[in-house]
RNA sequence: UCCUCGAUAGCUCAGCGGUAGAGCGGUCGGCUGUUAACCGAUUGGUCGUAAGUUCGAAUCUUACUCGGGGAGCCA
């Protein structure tokens, strides 16, 4: 059992005997002695290892530490001379398991940029930015999990493939196991998914949110947590083909609730992240945009600012700042609206609700001025939409109606107007882009860098 | 999908009609405490692909491919 890296930093003690397992990522030469530093993932420092002349096969080994090389390392700690550090490792036995050709190996020691190093991603988790992103991104991830446990929340586990096509969410990717050289076909020449897996044209799964209000139904509340997969064309810094979503659904629960949930949730994990990735937020500030922290702190302290709709169209409307696109009551808000809103005006991030029934989804519960929808979301600085949200339709005839007015066939979503049917309970939810979260909490501006294998138009490589 | 910018050494880029450059990296040598180590030497290229203009193309034109930024769609 070796030790791991971020315990010997954060509480190693000068004369502990440690063995450590992990990669090189320097190796700094004088005449007879040599520093390396090593990286196990678990943090973002790496330690400082001290290779004297007079370890066995010194001349040998000097040669085979270069970057990216493995290697396990034995000894006993010290305090260091060197300012970069408190201790570090004086090596008393090194092996190597794989060397890397220094002429070969794609990461130098030096800085790359992004775009490069997603042409390397099966190495770029050995780089310091992605290596702290992903224990930021699994350390959002866990805090989710907690969250949600905390308040007795149920995890549920949706389907990945779906039949059902109606979420409006966007293209959908189908699922076959048709012969795609031989497409079997009816009379009228359509492809006959009668004869393929499902007996139907079945699709990933573009949402949870309705498989999640069936089971809210019977648990009151749980959330999903899974990947979700949109077959548009976005070519953007902000979408995903494959991507994670967290869909929280609370059954006697109205747009109120929502929201005090959505602001609840937002604070609880920033604050969780700050707690456990110390030293990998402050590297975000530092390196990648100053104004992480504030941001972060922002959130945790101040409360979201809520507005209405109506509210949020006469703020734009009255902005001494010429836009784009126009501000009209009834036209949807544009992402250099939201961005005015979020970053300009009140410099935190607020929460918009009650949006004209015609621009959202037929799911979303009808206000009682028949023009807009008990809808919420959730704008961040920067960032954009990072929560969308609504109460849900609990009513049927106005549920029925809301569908036929989207022309959407009801006896599709049969069993969903059942939930509405035997024991209906007004309910609300939202769905919450974790990479967007991710981003939004590292300030990394590429969405491609905040998975560990981004899937977008014309790349889904390793 | 649209607009826009780009593709030159392993990486980051300069060169923008006259035959290829820098920094970093790699290699070799030097240096008892380095940490983006330092000092000296050295290595490095079908200039994204294809066609065209020209005496001559990395440089101009067109198409294509891929990438960045912005927009739409959205999370």
């Amino acid at each position: 059992m070796s030790n791991r890296i971020i315990d010997i930093l954060r509480s190693g003690n000068a004369d502990e005997t440690v063995k450590i397992q992990g990669w090189v990522r320097t190796k700094r030469e004088s005449k007879g002695f040599a520093f390396m530093e090593v990286s196990d993932g678990s943090s973002l420092d790496n330690l400082q290892v001290v290779l004297n002349g007079d370890l066995e096969g010194y001349a040998d080994l000097i040669k085979k530490l270069n970057t990216g090389a493995s290697v396990s390392v034995s000894g006993v700690l010290v305090s260091s001379h060197g300012k970069k550090q408190k201790i570090e490792l004086q090596a008393i036995a090194v092996t190597i398991f794989g060397e890397a050709d220094p002429e070969t190996y794609p990461l130098q020691k030096k800085r790359h940029s992004f775009e490069y190093l997603r042409t390397i991603g099966h190495l770029r988790p050995r780089t310091n930015t992605i290596g702290a992103v992903m224990r930021v991104r699994n350390a959002c991830a866990t805090a989710i999990h907690n969250f949600f446990q905390e308040k007795g929340f149920m995890w549920i586990h949706t389907p990945i493939i779906t039949a059902s096509d109606c979420e409006g969410a966007g293209e959908l990717f189908t699922v076959t196991n048709l012969n795609l050289e031989q497409i079997p076909r009816t009379e009228t020449n359509k492809i006959d998914f009668s004869q393929d897996f499902f007996g139907r044209q079945a699709y990933l799964t573009v949402s949870g949110q309705l498989e999640a209000e069936i089971m809210a139904m019977s648990f009151q509340n749980v959330y999903t947590f899974g990947p979700t997969f949109r077959a548009e064309n976005s070519n953007t810094s902000r979408h995903l083909a494959e991507f994670w979503m967290v869909e929280p659904e609370m059954a006697f629960c109205d747009i109120e609730g929502d929201q005090n949930l959505a602001e609840e949730f937002l604070k609880y994990i920033f604050r969780s992240v700050l707690e456990n990735c110390p030293e990998d937020m402050e590297f975000f500030n530092e390196r990648i945009d100053k104004t992480v922290l504030e941001t972060a702190n922002n959130i945790i302290n101040n409360s979201f600012e809520r507005i209405t709709y109506t509210e949020a169209i006469n703020l734009l409307e009255k902005a001494d700042q010429k836009f784009e696109y126009p501000v009209s009551w009834g036209l949807d808000l544009q992402s250099e609206h939201e961005r005015y809103l979020a970053e300009e005006l009140f410099k935190k991030p607020i929460i918009v609700r009650d949006y004209p029934k015609e621009i959202k989804a037929f799911y979303m519960r009808l206000n009682d001025d028949n023009k807009t929808v008990a809808a919420m979301d959730v704008l961040a600085p920067k960032i954009g939409e990072i929560i969308g949200g609504s109460q849900r339709e609990e009513r049927l005839d106005i549920l029925q109606q809301r569908i036929i007015e989207q022309g959407m066939k009801p006896e599709d979503l049969w069993w969903y107007l059942d939930l509405r049917k035997y024991g209906t309970v007004p309910h609300a939810g939202f769905g919450l882009g974790f990479e967007r979260l991710v981003q939004f909490m590292t300030g990394m501006t590429n969405i491609r860098d905040v998975i560990p294998f981004p899937r977008t138009p014309l790349n889904a490589s390793l």
